[in-house]
DNA sequence: CGCTCGGCCTGTGCGC
DNA sequence: TGCGCACAGGCCGAGC
């Protein structure tokens, strides 16, 4: 579900209310989802802990707590952090209810039940390689015109498979790899190797452009995603491609075409966007 | 080694 | 109305 603009927005929105926290009760109820340790070890381990600190990277939330073991949850496609007010009670489509000392808590939702978590020592966290092997993210220093050069010299996938590989840049999704090709007027199955400098250029403005616009708005609501208050976000009035085939480009007004790109639904602007390989 | 594809899950919305 | 199918924001591992 979520990338980077929708983690940062949960992220931010449960930092005030969790951090500080102390765990008083962890309720399992889809066992499987916890892939380390084991869930009843993950329980007891979880229980009396203080939540000192969220973190975010790439599309990984990282709980960091007191006893310097860290949680981390990964919401996939589906997952949900919905923060929950002491005077409510915990929902049916809770499967992880993280209950606090204070009353309040914590509720991991999951439709689709593709999320993970994992509670390791901070100085395991090397041992989860998604995590582990997360390339710069768009915005940081790291991310430079010159890094995306380099990653896409030689590259003989299409573009858009390579800019969702998350170790070549950490937090991009399907969304936003749409949206980044339409704004830098490149197809997406054009191979990586034949962009021209210029429009690696335009790509990179891309990616950054479209990632903070989305933050600032909060991130997409294209279906499911809510952030960890329940409010929806605002960036799906301003796609420009994304979920909508058969609509008017904004810029040319030519209709949005969509087709598949690696086996992910892929939307771009037929006449923006020429393919010239 | 680089890359593509299928599998993991459940729910929703569409066309017939 | 009911049914079946296509599709869904991600990632990993098998296999080419």
């Amino acid at each position: 579900m979520p990338e980077l603009p929708e983690v940062e927005t949960i992220l931010r929105c449960l930092r005030e209310r969790v951090e500080g926290k102390t765990i008083r009760q962890v309720d399992i109820r889809l066992p499987r989802l916890i892939k380390w340790p084991a869930p009843e070890q993950f329980q007891t381990a979880l229980t009396g802990r203080v939540i000192s600190r969220l973190e975010r990277r790439g599309k990984y939330l990282l709980f960091h707590l007191d006893d310097t073991t860290v949680l981390v949850i990964h919401l996939r496609m589906t997952g949900r952090l919905y923060y929950r007010a002491a005077q409510f009670p915990s929902g049916s489509l809770t499967r992880i209810d993280f209950l606090f000392a204070e009353g309040d808590a914590l509720e991991y939702q999951d439709t689709r039940t593709l999320g993970t978590l994992h509670l390791l020592p901070l100085a395991d966290l090397k041992t989860l390689r998604g995590l582990a092997g997360l390339g710069p993210e768009p915005l940081t220093p790291e991310f430079t015109q010159a890094y995306l050069s380099q990653g896409l010299n030689g590259c003989k996938a299409k573009v858009k498979s390579r800019l969702l590989d998350q170790a070549f840049i950490g937090g991009l999704g399907n969304i936003y790899v749409d949206e980044s090709l339409a704004r830098a007027g490149i197809h997406p199955e054009r191979r990586g190797d034949s962009l021209r400098d210029e429009e690696i250029a335009k790509l990179h403005e891309a990616v950054n452009h479209v990632i903070s616009q989305s933050i600032r708005e909060n991130g997409t609501t294209f279906r499911d995603y809510r952030d960890g208050a329940g409010n929806k976000g605002g960036f799906q009035n301003v796609l420009c491609v994304y979920g909508r085939k058969g609509q008017p480009c904004p810029v040319c007004g030519a209709l949005i075409c969509r087709t598949e790109v690696g086996g992910r639904g892929t939307h771009y602007c037929p006449q923006c966007q020429k393919e010239v390989d």
